[in-house]
RNA sequence: GUGGGCGUAGCUCAGUUUGGUUAGAGCAUCAGACUGUGGCUCUGAGGGUCGGGGGUUCGAAUCCCCUCGCCCACCCCA
């Protein structure tokens, strides 16, 4: 009875909410990510760089602004007893992008090389209601290009991105692109936007009416019928770029084409982050549902002045791994043998039959291992039969048998598990298998 | 924070409308089929406080109330 209660106490204590356990088996797809996304990254020149999974609260109420709703409310702050100061917060980071700018100014590594190119992988955490595709502790992968201005690198960044998708082999995606302008021509625009929204204030839903004050430019993505209608009529921000903005904007798009990657203009992709200017994109999928974004970049040419550094501008992409997978699952799921792979499967499987056999098995299985060849062997006591039937099951090519006769003689037998063939052979002759 | 859906074996689910004897199936697990051998087949076994608590009732997986958890959507965000 005890026991019982004592099992049913462990099996309550769960994940947290918005939080998922990686099994094994899932590994499979994981690994292929990260793996395709490195090849990638490294072909065109981002090195990687890990930053701390918190940073002080001051970096992103900086960089990523005072009033978004990731600082205002998703954000995981504590105060830190460690530092030995009153008033000291740090908060897990909601985004990779700020810390690794942080990095690059606090190292002062544009002194040394002011043009740099950075990959990351790590988890990330915001304070949000779990949905589909969307968790508190979240994976991202992502580049950052710092140190130019030049729009071949937004375009870059972006051909990275599907390249990726492409060598995963990701169908159906699409990428929305936009510019928001800079800080010279963003406020200009944000003013003649308000006063024609309020033209026509009696048409807008409670809520567009609230963001007039908030944040005008969300009024543009509101899904109401009637907010639809307004915004349609409204002038769209090309017509109010300032001459560079117009400028890079045109020579991304061109170069989008000249490079033959397919891309939708969405006048009313915004961002919730006040670091984001001229460029920004979004690569989304419609197996996804609600929230479908895989993938979403951009120009940040303030965010590093905003926290200390030299002006410099800078661009990149964060790729949810999250929902990357399960657009990719989507798409795999005819084929389904992927998903479910062990990641590794011993090369041999040692079976012993008797206790002596079984001490010589594990002996043995520390040389073969010694020597680079993968193996394993039961830990149960389970009958050969039953051995047999583990390594069938893990899928193994051979098996090796030891028992009181294989002793006797000082030899082994090694059974090919497709041919079902035996032979009696030298510890020696096992270690050609490696290179099979 | 708001709304909707769902919680029965490790997994996928039936059973809930019309309360009734030891709660079922498939898959998975384990074992056996002359005992030193896999995949197929056959046979069998283990495994469930029917999410939890309270109530109604002679009797609740089934009806009522509360609660917890998960999922989806909204808000919001990317």
């Amino acid at each position: 009875m005890q026991k019982s209660e004592g099992l049913k106490r462990i099996v309550e204590l769960r994940a947290p909410r918005g939080t998922e356990d990686t099994l094994p088996q899932q590994w499979t797809l994981w690994r292929r990510l990260e793996k395709v996304c490195r090849e990638v990254f490294e072909l065109a020149g981002y090195q990687e760089i890990r930053t701390p999974i918190f940073e002080d609260t001051r970096l992103f109420v900086r960089g990523i602004g005072e009033t978004t709703d990731i600082v205002e409310k998703e954000m995981y702050t504590f105060f830190d007893s460690a530092s030995g100061e009153e008033d000291s917060s740090i908060t897990l980071r909601p985004e990779n992008t700020a810390g690794v700018m942080r990095a690059y100014v606090e190292y002062e590594l544009y002194k040394t090389q002011k043009f740099q190119k950075y990959h990351y992988i790590g988890p990330q955490f915001r304070k949000e209601r779990p949905q589909a595709g969307r968790l508190r502790q979240f994976h991202q992968i992502g580049i950052e290009a710092v140190g130019s201005q030049d729009p071949l690198l937004d375009v870059e960044t972006i051909s990275v991105a599907t390249q990726v998708y492409d060598r995963l082999g990701l169908t159906g995606y699409e990428i929305k692109l936009n510019t928001i302008g800079c800080e010279k021509c963003r406020p200009p625009y944000r003013n003649t936007l308000k006063e024609a929204l309020i033209q026509h204030k009696k048409n807008l839903c409670q809520l567009c009416i609230s963001r007039l004050d908030r944040n005008v430019f969300r009024v543009l993505d509101c899904k109401q019928e009637q907010c639809r209608e307004v915004s349609h009529k409204m002038p769209a921000i090309y017509e109010y770029l300032c001459q560079e903005c117009k400028e890079h904007f045109q020579a991304v798009k061109e170069t989008l084409t000249a490079i033959d990657i397919q891309y939708e203009l969405d006048p009313f992709l915004v961002r919730g982050l006040d670091y984001y200017t001229k460029t920004v994109y979004e690569i989304i999928h419609s197996s996804l549902g609600a929230r479908n974004a895989i993938c979403a970049g951009g120009r940040y040419d303030n965010l590093i002045a905003e926290i200390g550094g030299p002006p410099t501008g800078a661009v990149g992409f964060a790729l949810g791994v999250e929902s990357s997978l399960l657009a990719l699952r989507n798409v795999l799921k005819e084929g389904a043998s992927l998903l479910n792979e062990r990641t590794s499967t011993p090369s041999v499987y040692l079976i012993s039959i008797g206790q002596e056999a079984r001490k010589e098995c594990f002996k043995l299985a520390q040389r073969l291992r010694e020597h680079g060849l993968s193996c394993d062997l039961d830990y149960e006591g389970r009958s050969p039969k039953a051995q047999m039937r583990m390594a069938n099951k893990l899928g193994v090519k051979k098996v090796i048998l030891i028992g009181p006769e294989e002793l006797e003689k000082k030899l082994l037998k090694l059974k090919d598990m497709a041919t079902g063939q035996e032979s009696l052979v030298r510890e020696e002759d096992i270690l050609q298998l490696k290179a099979q």
